[in-house]
DNA sequence: CTTCGTTGTAACCATTTCGATTATAACGAA
DNA sequence: TTCGTTATAATCGAAATGGTTACAACGAAG
């Protein structure tokens, strides 16, 4: 099955180099670092500025956070890059409920997967971008 | 992002026929139900067959479960449908680990994420297909 | 032992997503 | 004005998704 994107990864490492490296964080700097293409780098940091975590300028800036390392959790991160439209992580098959049993079934279904999906996120709320430096140093 | 396969609820759905639903289950029949196409169905039986959660009998028999209801939950589902090599629900990019700042902060994550990724995971193994069933009567 | 209903598969197909790449316009500061 | 960089569009191949047709194989009922 379907793996959640690398992007998520990939926009954690961003927001860790732009927070932890002193050197200029440009689009190419990054792409090298995390191992893939600048353009998609950018794209990646143009969802992280549309969620406001970063601020970037042109030329020779490089980018800087607009929050501090310790108030960007992983949530923060995921849902900057989740793109599907209702941030649903469980996909539903729409069924046809002929039978009421059926309804009642997956309406319950539904209210499960969702407070899976939230414990799952839950998690990902406990852990900044802080804490991920700290313990590399 | 990419959502968890459809096929996931479409097999919570098969199951909860299978368990509730006296009329023979074919997949045919459920496929109607679950607005799907027979050989998808019938594939993804053949999946929950070889995880030992059902039973199939070809002809005239329908399937029938291979436990008791209240012995399968949603995380045996899930992990019965997770064709995915590693069972890694979060996808990562491999990054160039030059400096060991970054690649212990590629360990933290990879840590905090299995830990997510345990929290849904434990979410599912409390719910019970007969749960869902019960719910609906 | 033949027939019928169903399962088990293989082979396609269209669509979408993913990650990557090239090319080019636009901007900001030196 | 120039240079470094961002922003963005267009395209690409590979893989996954959901669907469909076709047909072989099996099990039980007759």
């Amino acid at each position: 099955m379907k793996q959640i994107s690398s992007r998520y990864t990939i926009a954690v490492h961003i927001l860790s180099f732009i927070a932890g490296v002193s050197k200029e964080c440009t689009g190419d700097f990054i792409a090298e670092s995390v191992n893939s293409n600048p353009v998609i780098i950018r794209k990646m940091m143009a969802m992280l500025k549309k969620a406001d975590l970063i601020e970037i300028r042109r030329g020779v800036g490089g980018a800087s956070l607009k929050r501090p390392a310790e108030d960007i959790t992983l949530l923060d991160v995921y849902r900057a890059v989740d793109v599907s439209a209702d941030e649903e992580l469980f996909n539903f098959h729409q069924p046809v409920i002929a039978c009421p049993i059926g309804q009642a079934m997956d309406t319950r279904l539904r209210q499960e997967l969702k407070e899976a999906q939230s414990a799952l996120e839950h998690h990902l709320k406990q852990v900044t971008i802080k804490q991920l430096l700290i313990e590399a140093e």
